[in-house]
Order: structure tokens, then C-alpha cells, then sequence
RNA sequence: GGCCCCAUCGUCUAGCGGUUAGGACACGGCCCUCUCAAGGCUGAAGCCCGGGUUCAAUUCCCGGUGGGGUCACCA
């Protein structure tokens, strides 16, 4: 039989990397199997599923490459396929209906808490016959003792105890599956014959495998996977920071190396670190998935990214990087509150993106690339190059433009005035190293100036890849304004 | 508390009876250098504890400790 495995997230809240990781290994699983991942959205709690939600988490998925290969279903659309096998299980006895209030579920969960035992629920519906099915919540029937063994590809042989296990619900008072039922229905509709999730379902599933058998149905394999924890070494959750995958997106994250960090976590292949995605479907196996939770660390993330940057040709990192502007002000509101407010606007991206802008384009981005972890950094970098107006930083003026920077930039001013166009890159090298020398200065001595005045800052690309880039972005005219507005800034006169 | 899972540097991990316990992130130092990076070299840092099994345990077994998950008409 061919592989078929899913992603089954429910709307309730963005797509988190727990959720995200699962979602990889899956379908690195369907991939190196040749088989199929499928998509479904799992919205039986209509109370707090949001269509936003759903949005999201297929928005995160596309980002990342993870598309379904059959399209999504939804839960909510499938309440006629759910009734009928609520029928056949009270029908053969396997399900009863259960009028319990939840005041007397509430109160007797508090009075086997407070006497230190398992809340569990009482059987009292269990068989009675004269439940009136309106209303009622639907409980399968337990069996008493017997045992449930899962064979779980990463943890091995499980045993599970009936006697653990109480009457669980089917089916909610108003008719609606409860998603221990649903996701059953659905695995077995779907053909599902591998269910890869993350470990804190494995108490539930032997409730799953006690359905399929009351269904009549062959369970599928089941494999567990080791959760991913903050740094508190807590469930990951909201506090640990980004809570949607799309706000990594937003700070500048490759979706090459969120998963190439992600498929790290409980995975690895001898020493390698680094993988495309195609290497990750050749050499990704369950069996080779560990056993231990690990803790998810941003600045291993923020190494691989720069990793992937430097990876990708110029090109695609051009198209990365304005992909990513092109989505950043919608991203914004997955950031969290504090975090990511410092990243900045995006450009004007009509210029960037004219066709007739490209080749400067790319040769800012591949000034960038070496020097960059994230896009946002590429962004950072590219700011005084895409601005008519600059801010000088006061700390590197008062540092830089010294009355010692007057004389080299003076030289240099003159020298970008007396030229019609400036030389390619290895040329102006030439000229400020012949002027350094000149002036027996360091190059740094003439760099550092030129720098602070074109850019307002002391971190740049080198400084000749700076005065190229600059000339076609901004222009000749302006750059020679800078260099100006640099030596007075020094203390020196107007040329 | 019941049930279940887990345990190698701070973190991610390799290891599948005999290794100077390897790699990566982060951290320190050095080199390179017009800034920042990147890169290269290098340093510090680890087998939770106690019993077995064995000629030999990080590795296998048991117990403890510690951590995590889960016990809803949430998923």
C-alpha cells in the first residue's frame, strides 16, 4: 500500500513551529516514499475556529513548500459522513448516549479530585435505556481489561491499560464529533496509513485504536514525535515569542532554512547541518528521529539562515528578499508585541522592482549577502542606498568625520566631480588606495570618511561596492552631495 | 495525584560494548581586513545518580532522581 500521511492542525490558533515541524516530517516522509501528504483542517470546535486561522496555516504551509497534494478538508463539512457512523456505533452497542449535565460531570470530577484519585467518568449512562438521544452526548463503551499495544516506529512497543481509559466522547450534545471521533473518520475516509504527530497525543492514542476497532476498522500505524520546547524547557506557546511561522517570515527567514532548522529538531544525519530540501526527502527516515524533546534555539535558526542566504544564487536571493517586502506589512501582525517592531519599513518597491533597476538591485543584494543573517538585515543595509534623504548616526560622525577626514575627503570629492562616470569597482579600489598611499594615510583613514558620508553610518558594504551601488541608485549628483554634506559635517568648507 | 514519554557540553546532536566521547550554534582567543560580516585556526565546555550483566559500559537491564506530556461536550 502507498504511503499516505497528513497534516491535521486545527484552526484555533496560527500555525506555531510544533505544529510546523510535524507538518515537515510528514510530508519529508511522503516525499521519500513517494507518497502522498494531504491537508486537512480540523474545525470541529466551531466556538473557537477562525476563519483567519485557516487562512494562516495554509498561507504558512504554501510559504513553505508544504502544499497538499490533495486539496484540504475541512471537518465542519463532514457532519452527514460523521452522523451515519454515530448511528452504527450505538447501533451495535459499541456507543450510548449520555445525558449527563455538565454540572454533575463538573462536580463529580471535583470530588474524585479532592479524595486524590483520576477523574474519570462514571458509567452511569453507560446502560441505562431510556436516554433521550436529544441532547445526549454520544461515550464509546470501554472494554475493561484488556491491553492496548501501539508499535510507534520512534518509540517502540507501548502499552496502554483499558482500565486508564474512561468513556470518552464521540459526540458533542449538539451532534458534532468531538476530535477524538473525527480524526479517526477522517484518517480511515482519507486512507491515511501513517499518523506522524507530536508526542503529547500519545495518551490518546489508544482511545483512537479502541475506535477503530468499535468502527470496525484497521487502525493505521502511529509515530510520535519528541516536542519541541521553549527555552524554559515549557510547552511551546504563546509566550515563547513568535506564535505564527509567518512572523519569521516577516523577520527575514528563509523558508529553506525554517525547515532546514526545524528538520534538526529530533532528526540528524551524522554531523551535517546544512540541507536543501531535496537532500532533506533523500535522507530523512523515522528511524533515524530521536526520542528527546528539544528546546527551540533562534540563534542556531538565525546561523542556518544566513547559511541558506549565502547558499542561494543572487538572483533567487533578490527575488527572496523582495518576496519578502512585497509581504512584510501584512506580516507585521504576527509579530509579537515588542518583538520585530524595530524592523523597518519596507521600501519603495516599485523602484526596486523595475525591471530597469535589476542589475543594481542584484549588486546591492550581493553586497549584502555575505554580511547578512536575516532579509531584514539585507534590508538594513540597503537603506542608504534606496533613500533620497539620509540620517547621519551622530555616534559615527563625531567618531569619523574628524578634522583629519577633511583633506581625504576633499580628494575624493573632487575627484567623483571630475569624473564623468565613476570606474567599475576594481578601479575606484585603485584610485582610493593610490590616494591613501598619497596622503600616507591607511586606506581605513580614507574609507571610513567616504563611508560615514555616504551612507551616515560606519557599517557598510566595502567602500568601493558602496560608491559603485551608490552612483546607480541614488546617482552621481547625489553622491557628490553627500560627500559634501560629509565634509562639512567635518568642520571643512564648502568645494 | 493516575497514566505515558524522555535523559551525551548552556543549546541542537553523532555515538548503536572497547572512541584522546565527534560535529554544529552560542561564548573566549588568534589570523584575515577599509567598517561590519563572512571565512580560517584555536580554547573552554558533556555521558543525571545507584545497582546489576559483562573481561569491558555513555552504550544493555533494573531502580532512583530530574524533566516533559496528558487526564474536557479543546484539539
Amino acid at each position: 500500500m502507498s504511503v499516505r500521511v497528513r497534516c491535521a492542525p486545527s484552526p484555533t490558533g496560527y500555525l506555531h513551529v510544533g505544529v510546523t515541524r510535524t507538518a515537515l516530517f510528514n510530508y519529508l516522509h511522503a516525499r521519500h516514499h513517494g507518497g502522498a501528504f494531504l491537508v486537512r483542517i480540523e474545525d470541529t470546535d466551531r466556538e473557537r475556529s477562525k476563519e483567519e486561522f485557516t487562512r494562516s496555516i495554509l498561507e504558512g504551509l504554501e510559504w513553505l513548500g508544504l502544499q497538499s497534494d490533495e486539496p484540504p478538508i475541512f471537518q465542519s463539512e463532514r457532519t452527514e459522513y460523521y452522523r451515519g457512523l454515530f448511528r452504527q456505533l450505538v447501533e451495535t452497542g459499541a456507543a450510548y448516549h449520555c445525558d449527563c449535565s455538565k454540572e454533575r460531570l463538573d462536580t463529580l470530577r471535583a470530588e474524585q479530585t479532592a479524595a486524590g484519585r483520576t477523574p474519570r467518568y462514571d458509567n452511569r449512562c453507560r446502560d441505562r435505556k431510556n436516554v433521550n438521544p436529544e441532547g445526549a452526548v454520544i461515550r464509546l463503551k470501554v472494554p475493561d481489561s484488556e491491553r492496548i499495544t501501539v508499535e510507534d516506529p520512534i518509540y517502540g512497543t507501548i502499552d496502554f491499560k483499558t482500565e486508564d481509559i474512561d468513556d470518552f466522547v464521540l459526540a458533542k450534545s449538539d451532534g458534532t464529533p468531538t476530535y477524538q471521533f473525527a480524526v479517526v473518520a477522517d484518517d480511515y475516509d482519507q486512507g491515511v496509513t501513517l499518523i506522524i504527530r507530536g508526542n503529547d497525543l500519545l495518551p490518546s492514542t489508544p482511545k483512537q485504536v479502541l475506535l477503530y476497532r468499535a468502527l470496525g476498522w484497521e487502525p493505521p500505524r502511529f509515530a510520535h514525535l519528541p516536542m519541541i520546547l521553549g527555552t524554559d524547557k515549557q510547552k511551546l506557546s504563546k509566550r515563547h515569542g513568535a506564535t505564527s511561522l509567518l512572523a519569521y517570515r516577516a523577520m527575514g527567514y528563509l523558508p529553506q532554512a525554517m525547515c532546514n532548522y526545524l528538520v534538526r529538531l529530533g532528526w540528524a544525519h551524522g554531523d551535517q547541518e546544512v540541507f536543501t530540501l531535496s537532500e532533506m526527502i533523500e535522507k530523512f527516515t523515522l528511524e533515524a528521529v530521536g526520542k528527546a524533546p528539544a528546546v527551540f534555539n533562534p540563534e542556531k535558526l538565525l546561523w542556518l539562515n544566513g547559511e541558506h542566504i549565502r547558499l542561494l544564487s543572487v538572483s533567487d536571493l533578490t527575488d527572496a528578499w523582495l518576496a519578502h517586502l512585497k509581504c512584510l506589512e501584512q506580516d507585521r501582525r504576527y509579530l509579537e508585541e515588542g518583538r520585530g517592531a524595530d524592523i523597518p519599513s519596507a521600501p519603495d518597491l516599485n523602484r526596486l522592482l523595475a525591471p530597469d533597476n535589476r542589475p543594481w538591485v542584484e549588486a546591492l543584494v550581493a553586497a549584502c549577502q555575505e554580511r547578512s543573517g536575516t532579509l531584514v538585515q539585507i534590508t538594513e543595509y540597503a537603506q542608504p542606498f534606496l533613500s533620497e534623504t539620509l540620517e547621519y548616526d551622530p555616534k559615527a560622525v563625531a567618531k569619523v568625520l574628524t578634522p583629519e577626514s577633511r583633506k581625504p575627503l576633499e580628494q575624493v570629492l573632487s575627484w567623483v566631480r571630475g569624473s564623468l562616470s565613476l570606474p567599475d569597482e576594481a578601479g575606484i579600489h585603485d584610485f582610493l588606495v593610490s590616494l591613501s598611499e598619497s596622503l600616507g594615510l591607511g586606506l581605513g583613514k580614507v574609507a571610513q570618511p567616504v563611508r560615514v558620508s555616504l551612507t551616515g553610518r560606519t557599517v557598510s558594504p566595502p567602500i568601493n561596492t558602496t560608491l559603485s551601488i551608490l552612483e546607480k541608485s541614488i546617482g552621481k549628483a547625489k553622491v557628490e552631495e553627500r560627500l559634501q554634506r560629509g565634509l562639512e559635517l567635518a568642520g571643512g568648507a564648502s568645494l
